[in-house]
DNA sequence: GTAGTCACTATTTGA
DNA sequence: TAGTGACTAC
């Protein structure tokens, strides 16, 4: 090793650099926004390879694989490729790896696979069906989150079945089943040899708990610092399987969690705040850390987050600052309805990039759900600004590629019956309800898989001869998997399922991208497969399949964010948000029952939750901060219109842009002064943000009199020229290219569309 | 067994 | 509104 150099630690405040070098021993990092957390985490674990301690002795649990990435990235850059040998990743994918090598100690093939939320619902479907109970009744999403709940909180099947409490609530629900429900899918996990999210952490806890040829004690030997990101965010369950890491006799307790009580936003999932309180009991020689120093915004931004969080009733007193003073206040907007505050939002983008110089990568617009999401999008594309959608469907979520993966998960693991429900009929064989009942029932029977009930089921001799010949595709793409790479095997696996000829064949602007995306997912494969990793003391060389697979089971979409670094603008839901940090932080739909959300009404602790969601969302913003909200908005199909969102009540005076107030709508909307902490009515101008498109002044004409090379509006596309028009009189189709629609040209029906002429 | 149609309903956040 | 499930016709 070179000469020690300690230097890196002059990098650091006073309360960092404590925080960095307190190694021994229980420590807590209470670390507000923007206070350097990451920093703190990652020069710690620099530091304890400087002193010399081995990488592979360091678990670092944190809660994206972001978050462990650009961690793994940050420290390399201090000490090298030891980075890289630091056990650090996410409790999942932490676990899933643990657990691949040691699942069979407690009942589960090393090769598991993991269920997602759709391989979850799906199965508890097929069970509720088969017990002849009610599918409205008994909601598959809501007796899988029941089930992960009780998971989260460490309780089985069987606690679950005695436990009074429970049952009694299930009775009042009328769901008295579900315990019932919840045996026969945590058997059936088993019997396909299958975890969900949930059994990563559950199973990970039994494996210590029951401690089979001592397992624990190798753990407890190999983590001799752990630590903990988000520690907000954990659930009793995963405080649990730390505490069975660090505590034994004798054991130093090195152990370091860092959170910030203000961010906790993921009780819906089990996370508690208990778990700060009860880590200060747990360790009461614990040593507390409070990063209050800001180094991400301006005073005006710290101010307002202070003043908001100061409305809830529960948390770890703090105050967070800044020596950035002055700035850009924050700002209010407010729009009719829904469609007019996307269009001011993105006019309000284009005048705000021009005036601060902003690239479009320094700006993300923050919602509440992602439904909102679709009218910024369209408003964006009209504009012609590049942006980037995160949440809703990922890449690994969609159809084509979940069909592939399904063929893969069941080379695999033949288990594996929700992989097996996916792909017996697709592509098309000729396997039906009528075959499929049958092989659930001979399963069943027989207590075992779908697939291993393929063998032996009587069948009529014609689903016989067609299962066959489905268990010879599989069984073929077994014997590839045997002898090749998992790029070979996934390569064989387009090809002889015929799912790439099916698309091919399709022929479709729709089956190119599909098509498309199922390269796209071979490159991946590729990519994996020439890419060392390291993990622990040695290289993870075994690179194959089941690596593969569950490697992308725990990727988000928001992994992929910089595989291209584009200039684009962000948008995600305020969720996502957390840990991120932009120059312009535009946060829309401010309303009651949006944000806070209409379920967290009634209950002050969810109310809570939703300030701090608020809390995090504004505290992302660097420079310029803006805010939105709008009178009336569409809700399921039908317009709804909500009050003010009471969190822009709580913005301080000081804070507030006055001038915001010029932008928003006539005073005979802006009924409700005292919302906007303090602004007063005043005379008000909206003309600057009328759209491309004014809605109003909009008059359709018959389509008749349209001819080819006229200039006319279109009520969504906007402003373009008429190329040709064909068909006949009733079917007439007009070929547009719109101004700001890049590309193609659109096909108009002109039956429906609404076009005004311009221009003859 | 499959494809197409119609009616219904559930509306948050995510590893 | 959009996605899903049940039902019907082939």
């Amino acid at each position: 090793m070179q000469e020690t150099d300690f230097s890196y630690l002059n990098e650091l405040n006073n309360v960092q650099r404590q925080a960095v070098e307190t190694i021994d021993g229980p420590v807590m990092v209470i670390a507000g926004p923007g206070s350097g957390k990451t920093r703190v985490l990652t020069y710690r674990i620099a530091h304890l390879l400087k002193l010399g301690i081995a990488p592979w002795n360091i678990l670092a649990l944190t809660f994206t694989n972001k978050a462990a990435k650009e961690m793994k990235e940050r420290i390399e850059s201090k000490v090298g490729s030891d980075a890289y040998k630091v056990w650090m990743g996410t409790f999942h994918s932490i676990f899933a790896r643990i657990l691949r090598v040691e699942a069979h100690r407690i009942g589960y093939p090393n090769d598991f696979t993991i269920y997602d939320a759709d391989d979850t619902k799906s199965l508890l479907k097929e069970i509720i069906k088969s017990m002849n109970l009610d599918i409205k009744t008994y909601n598959p999403a809501t007796i899988r989150a029941r089930i992960s709940k009780a998971k989260s909180n460490l309780i089985t099947p069987k606690a679950y079945a005695a436990n009074e409490e429970l049952l009694s609530y299930d009775r009042m629900q009328r769901v008295p089943m579900t315990h019932d429900i919840y045996q026969k899918y945590y058997d059936r996990c088993i019997r396909a040899g299958a975890m969900d999210f949930d059994d990563l952490l559950l199973q990970m806890f039994r494996l210590l708990y029951l401690n089979p040829d001592n397992i624990r004690e190798k753990y407890q030997k190999l983590f001799r610092y752990v630590m903990v990101d988000e520690f907000q965010d954990t659930n009793h369950l995963q405080y649990e399987i730390v505490k069975l890491f660090v505590n034994f006799e004798d054991s130093p307790n090195n152990i370091c969690i860092v959170g910030d009580d203000a961010q906790s936003i993921y009780s819906f999932r089990g996370a508690t705040i208990e778990n700060i309180l009860q880590f200060q009991h747990d360790y009461p020689n614990v040593k507390i850390f409070k990063l209050e120093q800001n180094y991400r915004s301006t005073n005006y931004i710290v101010q307002a987050a202070n003043q908001l969080i100061l409305n809830n009733t529960k948390q770890i007193q703090k105050k967070i600052w800044t020596e950035q003073i002055g700035g850009s206040k924050i700002k209010i907007f407010k729009a009719l309805t829904d469609r007019e505050e996307g269009r001011k939002i993105i006019d309000l983008i284009l005048e705000h990039k021009m005036r601060n110089h902003l690239k479009n990568s320094e700006i993300a617009i923050l919602y509440r759900t992602n439904a909102q999401s679709r009218i910024f999008e369209e408003y964006l594309r009209r504009a012609n600004i590049p942006y980037r959608i995160y949440g809703g469907m990922s890449f690994y979520q969609r159809k084509e590629i979940k069909d592939i993966l399904a063929y893969m998960r069941l080379v695999v693991n033949p288990k594996d019956d929700e992989a097996f429900k996916r792909i017996v009929n697709y592509p098309k064989r000729g396997i039906g309800n009528k075959v499929m009942e049958q092989l659930l029932a001979s399963a069943e029977k027989n207590n075992i898989s779908l697939y291993e009930s393929c063998f032996d089921a009587e069948l009529t001799p014609r689903a016989r001869k067609l299962i066959n010949e489905f268990i010879r595709l599989i069984e073929g793409m077994r014997d590839k998997n045997k002898n090749g790479n998992a790029y070979e095997t996934v390569s064989y696996i387009v090809k002889a399922s015929k799912i790439a000829d099916l698309l091919a064949v399709e022929n479709t602007i729709e089956s190119q991208s599909r098509l498309e995306n199922i390269n796209g997912l071979l490159n991946g494969v590729q990519e994996f497969v020439e890419n060392d990793e390291f993990l622990g003391e040695e290289i993870i060389v075994n690179r194959d399949l089941p690596a593969y697979i569950q490697h992308i089971s725990l990727l988000t979409d928001l992994d992929e964010s910089d595989k291209e670094t584009k200039d684009v603008i962000t948008l995600m839901s305020v969720h996502l948000a957390k840990g991120l940090e932009f120059n312009s932080i535009f946060v829309v739909g401010l309303e009651e029952n949006l944000f806070p959300s209409y379920l967290s009404m009634n209950d002050p602790d969810a109310i809570e939750e939703e300030r701090r969601l608020f809390y995090v969302a504004i505290t992302r913003a660097k420079q310029y901060l803006t805010l939105s909200y709008c009178n009336n908005r569409y809700q399921y199909g039908q317009i709804r219109s909500n009050d003010p969102s009471r969190f822009l009540e709580e913005i301080p005076e000081e804070s507030l842009d006055t001038m915001s107030a010029l932008l928003i709508n006539p005073p005979k909307e802006f009924d409700k002064p005292k919302i906007l902490g303090g602004l007063k009515p005043q005379k008000l101008k909206s003309s600057n943000f009328e759209s491309k498109v004014d809605i109003s002044n909009f008059k359709a004409d018959n389509p008749n009199s349209l001819s080819t090379g006229m200039r006319v509006l279109h009520i969504k596309f906007g402003k373009g020229t008429i190329l040709n028009i064909e068909g006949s009189s009733t079917n007439k189709v007009a070929k547009i290219k719109f101004d700001e629609i890049k590309d193609e040209e659109k096909r108009i029906v002109l039956r429906f569309a609404k076009l005004q002429i311009i221009d003859s």
